[in-house]
DNA sequence: CGGCGCATTGAGGGCGGTCAATTGGTGTGG
DNA sequence: CCACACCAATTGACCGCCCTCAATGCGCCG
């Protein structure tokens, strides 16, 4: 049921026997949230974070002209809140893409998890540093590049991190996005994201029917991006 | 020494003498780092994480066609790698916008923090959320406000950041940066970052003379830059 | 069949980019 | 004290990426 985070845990380093156990038990009660429904709302103080173990979900925030920016994408496998065990107060919202199965670790199961094993503490930090890290990228990709390099650099992300947690199969993944979300994520324009991945099917570089991406050819596509997964950490060495 | 940092993290939470001794004893041994030199290259494996003690620095990334991006403002008090104490190699470089005076904390310091120090652990990971929320904060202004609005939002932080660590005087700040580095920071050109900075002091917002910038009108900037500083966690809260 | 949400396309406009010249402040050498 | 170099700030002209508005196509479902 949490083997999706098992499984990225093991990609950073080696998890032993009870660590797996821990994070098993961790999981206090599961959840199912529907399509556009808020898994956690902006202002709450929540006293669980929350796992996200199927479905596609987003955090985000609203501006007073009713634009929206999503600042990360969560796919099965992540905490989409891990940080309100110390962050008390959510400064952002985060809403299902699409149907939700998430699981509720209470934060003082958390307290007991940092108190009690060192290890296994130290890998869930590692994992809000990489959605720090993520974070960076996209800074990058928003500030410094044109749509269509920024748009192969979301694609090149998702499809590595799907592959991580077994999402993927050869070269696709579902992506569950309109092309409005896809928008909210890139901080462009919902006729501007339709025109590049019009552009991105013309020079071959992915086919894209319905929710389904393709990546036709993952080098072309790698060097548009000037896609570097090191921020990803895939590498298991001891931390 | 070290001060800046007890400075801020009580502002988090309550610092126990013990707790303040060992951040004093962390620091191995200081370095003097001149203007523009990197603090931390892409790409190395740092053994020790730096704590900016003096100056102001800056993470970015480098592309290939010669662009950068700045992910991170630093200022005294602040780690500027403490993640890599987990994420062994750095996806991006630190530079030093000025003159800067470092402390070195060694990893193996680190890890005897965490293994022996958990509420100053559970402190320095949540330095590492703000890190993360004032990034997301970044990804909101520039995928979705003006220019104008996001150096509005950058004024507001930084003024916050530097009178958390006693850095301001008055309603004034000092801010060492070239208005080509603040392109680098908001994706914009440096004649674009010009042409704003003309129009927030045309608006009397704020007086920007050389590196000294005063906010005239806090409320009014606060604003327009729909800036709500709950991302800074500056409530002491048991954490 | 009609309604609805999403994708797609066209036309026109504006925010911010690039290129280039000018101003102004500061430091250095004569 | 001035000439000069250098760097950052400033300004103008023009351009283009991406935005807005609006219409149309298209698949799905009641």
């Amino acid at each position: 049921m949490i083997s999706r985070l098992i499984r990225r845990l093991e990609r950073y380093d080696f998890l032993s026997d009870e660590e797996k156990q821990v994070l098993k038990g961790a999981v206090a009660r599961t959840k199912e949230v529907p399509a556009d429904e808020d898994l956690v709302r902006e202002g709450d103080r929540p006293t669980d974070s929350t796992l996200l173990l199927d479905g596609f979900a987003a955090r985000y925030k609203l501006l007073r002209n009713g634009k929206r920016q999503i600042t990360a994408l969560h796919v099965p496998g992540d905490f989409v809140d891990l940080h309100s065990f110390l962050q008390k107060r959510m400064d952002h919202g985060v809403v299902a893409f699409t149907p939700c199965r998430i699981g509720l670790v209470p934060h003082s199961t958390l307290r007991k998890i940092t108190d009690q094993h060192l290890h296994l503490s130290r890998l869930l930090w590692l994992t809000t540093l990489i959605d720090a890290a993520t974070h960076r990228e996209w800074l990058v990709a928003m500030g410094r590049r044109p749509a269509f390099n920024q748009i192969a650099h979301l694609l090149c992300e998702l499809f590595l991190r799907l592959q991580t947690v077994g999402l993927t199969q050869e070269m696709s993944f579902e992506l569950p996005l309109t092309q409005a979300e896809l928008g909210d994520v890139l901080g462009l324009s919902t006729v501007h994201v339709n025109r590049i991945i019009k552009e991105l099917r013309t020079k071959e570089l992915v086919t894209w029917r319905g929710d389904t991406v393709t990546i036709e050819d993952w080098l072309r596509l790698q060097g548009v991006a000037e896609f570097d997964p090191t921020f990803l950490n895939l590498e298991n060495e001891p931390r």
